[in-house]
RNA sequence: CGGGGUGUAGCGCAGCCUGGUAGCGCGCUUGCUUUGGGAGCAAGAUGUCGCGAGUUCAAAUCUCGCCACCCCGACCA
């Protein structure tokens, strides 16, 4: 491919839309267009990189057995209904009707459609297992599409689902699953993890996300390095190894003026913050609950949730009408309401909290002593140096970008839209089904956030848009360069290198900084100078100095490289 | 949906407060020079100033309404 016949569209200035730096890249390396808010175009460029992800995506999947198939895009609301997602999904679902009236989805994912499919045709055990997958657009009508492609309401997702007769052959595809989710972020080149998640909304028993680890993900994942241990920091346990000392301090009470938050007391008393505790009013069902936190660490909300029910957070007016005083001074000392305290708090002894009175905190708060023994449940987030919860090491915390999520869906849609099948003894049975995604469109924006430099893009190799670049210099106006670089460009080309020769009548430093900008992983300069010497200079893009290789060598060593 | 912000040339922005000829940089076109890391000079082209009302002799600028987009919070591939 010569540049002069593809469409190169680089920026040298960022839109303003762009805020991450995978969004910025993509736009100035002309990889897509924003066309509304979360939704994009992917130019030529952009879309050999999606192509080269599927590429990969398809080949493993195929290789674990699994069938590619096409479902529709617009389904029925009906099926919908039928499995109740039509009310259980939300505004996220987009729906609308046709010249008919009847109602359509634009599908965010197709458990119905491939379930109803299922029920159809696999009435046997002797069917089953089945994997059908497809890789498509979905649409989420998200309530804030953000950073670009990576959270858009239009992408291309690879979503497969299987049907076993039973759990056991569920969770042997889940397991394969597993692995063949490992082979294709390692083969994409992709520094990844894979954690135990929440199942939420979907349901089902097991839930693995694989996250590609980037700063600036939105998911925070704990792992064990001496262990195998990871999980989703919305689910990572707590478990709290310390003894709740005895109290060697008497209660009192100190005042605190203008001092709200644990930092500014711990601050104000000269202590540490991991020695104050902080209380959270939250309301379910109309009743009042306070919920103990160590100073230091955070309240996580799905933890919590699962502990006590649905809560949402008390206003101020509530917080008054319950403790008769303002957030921020207010503690569990004489409260008269339900106290749930984390496992962390329950092992403190001579705390400090608030002290239901404006400006005044206590200090020297025990259990047992100044307040009865508080309901004891795991509801922070786990910080790095937490004890593994499998016992074998401390916890590391680091930032990740989901990816990939898998599930055991169970007999959630088969029962709901009565996809049975005879069993060996002739008993209608459930299928038990398994669900798994791969964001595709995502992992091109997470590769980037955890490939780039100053320059722009670091394609990991089988994800860049070409193998090779080819920049010759003086390809205009000299004729020994422009005859060297066609001829290596068809031999290039014939040897199976997708190589990409950037014949622009440009200063060579227009040439560079855009090969760099778009990620190209090898680079070839060939100039005068150079063929004189029977040589062409190469350079890796993340090498710091280039090299020279000999001309009659070159295929054969990209073809290495 | 709640909170904050922005809409002026393809992109990045100034102008708006204090109403009066729409500007700068990049990019684009042409010419000359230049040619190993985003060149220089010269000449050009490109605008419903987001949309609609209102105020005014006069609106990019003031007022109101609408729309779009971006950023921060509850979700997910």
């Amino acid at each position: 491919m010569k540049t002069s016949k593809f469409f190169i569209a680089t920026l040298k200035e960022v839109p303003a839309e762009a805020e991450i730096v995978s969004h910025r890249l993509m736009l100035r390396a002309s990889l897509i267009r924003r066309l509304a808010a979360g939704i994009y175009t992917w130019l030529p460029l952009g879309l050999r990189v999606l192509r080269k992800v599927e590429a990969v995506v398809r080949e493993e999947m195929n290789r674990a057995g699994a069938l590619e198939l096409a479902m529709p895009v617009v389904q029925p609301g009906e099926l919908w209904q039928e499995s109740g997602r039509w009310q259980a999904y939300g505004p996220e679902l987009l729906r609308f009707k046709d010249r008919h009236e009847r109602d359509f989805v634009l599908q965010p994912t197709s458990e119905e459609v491939v379930t109803e499919l299922a029920r159809g045709e696999l009435k046997s055990y002797r069917r089953l297992p089945v994997h059908l997958y497809q890789i498509q657009t979905k649409f989420r009508d998200e309530r804030r599409p953000r950073f670009g492609i990576m959270r858009g309401r239009e992408f291309v997702m690879k979503d497969g689902y299987s049907f076993h007769a039973d759990y056991a052959d569920l969770e042997r595809e889940y397991r394969c699953m597993h692995d063949t989710y490992t082979r294709i972020f390692t083969r994409l080149g992709l520094e990844f993890r894979a954690v135990a998640a929440d199942t939420g909304a979907i349901g089902g028993t097991g839930s693995h996300e694989f996250h590609v680890l980037a700063a600036s993900g939105e998911d925070a994942i704990a792992f064990c390095p001496q262990s195998d241990y990871a999980a989703n920091v919305e689910l990572a346990e707590a478990v709290e190894t310390g003894n709740r000392l005895s109290p060697r301090e008497e209660m009192k009470r100190i005042p605190t003026p203008g001092k709200t938050k644990c930092e500014d007391v711990a601050e104000l008393l000269k202590i540490e913050l991991k020695r104050t505790v902080k209380a959270v009013a939250v309301m379910r069902d109309g009743a009042f609950h306070l919920l103990l936190i160590r100073g230091d660490h955070d309240l996580n909300e799905i933890k919590a949730q699962k502990a006590i029910g649905a809560f949402r957070f008390a206003t101020e007016a509530e917080i008054q009408q319950a403790l008769k005083c303002k957030a921020g001074y207010i503690g569990p000392v004489g409260a008269p309401v339900d106290i749930v305290a984390d496992r962390a708090v329950a092992a403190m002894s001579d705390f400090v909290c608030g002290a239901n009175e404006e400006g005044f905190h206590l200090a020297g708060v025990n259990f047992g002593r100044d307040l009865q023994e508080p309901r004891v449940e795991d509801i922070r987030n786990v910080v790095a140096g937490d004890p593994s919860p499998d016992g074998k090491g401390s916890l590391q915390v680091v930032r990740g970008i989901e990816v990939g999520h898998i599930f055991q869906l169970r007999t959630k849609y088969s029962k709901a839209l009565g996809a049975l099948f005879l069993d060996e003894k002739g008993e209608s049975r459930p299928m038990e089904m398994g669900c798994y995604g791969i964001g595709v469109t995502r992992v091109v924006a997470a590769a980037i956030e955890q490939n780039h430099d100053a320059r722009g893009i670091a394609f990991p190799a089988p994800m860049a848009p070409f193998a090779a670049c080819l920049v010759p210099i003086g390809y205009h106006k000299s004729p020994a360069v422009r005859e060297a670089a066609e001829r290596l460009h068809q031999e290039l080309a014939a040897a199976g290198v997708d190589v990409l020769m950037d014949d622009r009548d440009e200063r060579p430093g227009v040439l560079f900084a855009d090969m760099d900008l778009i990620g190209i992983p090898h680079r070839v300069v060939l100039s005068e100078r150079g063929l004189a010497a029977g040589t062409a200079e190469y350079k890796g893009r993340r090498d710091d100095k280039p090299r020279d290789v000999a001309l009659a060598d070159l295929a054969a060593f990209l073809k290495e490289a």
